[in-house]
RNA sequence: GCCUCUGUAGCUCAGUCGGUAGAGCAGGGGACUGAAAAUCCCCGUGUCGGCGGUUCGAUUCCGUCCGGAGGCA
């Protein structure tokens, strides 16, 4: 009854040790990883996004790793495409693909099998204006002509999140349909994907800050504001140093512009990376078909790759 | 030892001319469909240092004790 691919989709809080797992996992069973991580993907910033080290990559095959150059912007939209694609891969050579990430998005939006629409490149010239609107006027045009043509979704969006409601009235433009229509519409296709989620997670918030308290600081230690004043270097002229959007490096362009100390970009790190932590929790807790490891220690490898060995192993039966 | 200042939310501090208190930060909760490590929304009860006194009523005034800072010996 299910012909559904099967797949393996690691999640958990930043500093949880998924990547750890991941490898462990793709070791025994004969899997290839997918990357599930929207900074990850980007070239350079090794250190910041704590992208898996050489030795592990060479143990196993990872994809959407390391392959886009920071001037490139990518969407949800390329990222589902493309996994899908390398998914399929995968599993034609009679492997297991292993999903890896903090991204919820880009995850949930491959495993629920939504469906963007295809636009038609000519027509986002179309668009532009639209950026331009806002930057003369702000926002109340954009919301004029969402009254006109979408008045439903302000409802939906908060009227002080611009981005998503620009973004709103550019989808519009396009494809001439309303935000709920479109997203409807994104989901009229069944998902060709079977999911087994495994959670990681600490006992305690207070363990994780711990974890991600010394993950920064040990980010120092093995060169990340070097990593950082590379590119910042590199871009420090342009529009893109603003398309940066790493932690743990974007931080540091304060510091490198003398306003402010190093000490403070440090801990404001460590604070961007907890709350990056907690939304990422939120993101999850909506899905219940997590299958959660808490842990006190704060080494999740051994005890947890043991209990997740067992539910894969009855998942690959099925 | 004496004098002065000080003790209020996890932290830094407002404030109440006596009617039991509020900002920033930290933190917590939430949303999320083409930028998502992004973006946005919501959340402040705490022995007002302890104990007494005055008062209908004290965090506020007075006394005393205990912290902390400074000054004089």
């Amino acid at each position: 009854m299910d012909k559904k691919i099967k797949i393996i989709c690691i999640v958990g809080p930043t500093c949880s040790g998924k990547t750890n797992l991941g490898i462990d996992i793709a070791k025994n069973i004969n899997g290839e990883i997918i990357s599930a991580d929207s900074m990850q993907i980007y070239r350079g910033m090794d250190i910041s996004t704590a992208k898996p080290s050489i030795e592990e990559l060479k143990m196993v095959k990872h994809h959407m790793i390391d392959f886009l150059d920071i001037k490139q912007r990518y969407s949800v939209s390329q990222y589902v495409k493309e996994a899908s694609i390398i998914i399929d891969k995968i599993v034609k050579k009679g492997k297991i693909p292993i999903l890896v990430g903090g991204t919820g998005l880009y995850i949930d939006s491959l495993t629920n099998g939504i469906n963007f629409l295809e636009y038609d490149k000519k027509c986002i010239d179309k668009v532009k204006y639209i950026d331009e609107l806002y930057f003369k006027y702000g926002i109340n045009p954009i919301i004029e002509e969402l009254v006109k043509c979408d008045k439903k979704v302000l409802e939906t969006i908060h009227i002080n999140n611009h981005i998503k409601l620009i973004n709103a009235l550019k989808k519009y433009k396009l494809t001439g349909i309303t935000f709920e229509e479109n997203n409807i519409k994104s989901l009229e296709k069944e998902p060709i994907y079977n999911p087994l989620f495994i959670g990681l997670n600490y006992e305690t918030r207070d363990l994780l800050y711990y974890q991600i308290n010394n993950r920064v600081d040990n980010m120092i230690t093995r060169g990340v504001i070097e990593e950082s004043l590379a590119i910042y270097n590199q871009y420090k002229n342009t529009e893109f140093l603003n398309n940066i959007k790493t932690i743990g490096c974007k931080e540091f362009f304060p510091f490198f512009k003398k306003e402010q100390c190093l000490l403070e970009c440090i801990e404001n790190i460590k604070k961007q990376t907890r709350r990056y932590s907690k939304r990422q929790l939120t993101w999850y807790r909506y899905n219940t078909n997590i299958n959660w490891y808490i842990t006190k220690k704060t080494d999740l490898k051994v005890v947890d790759y043991i209990k997740s060995k067992k539910n894969i192993e009855q998942f690959m039966k099925i």
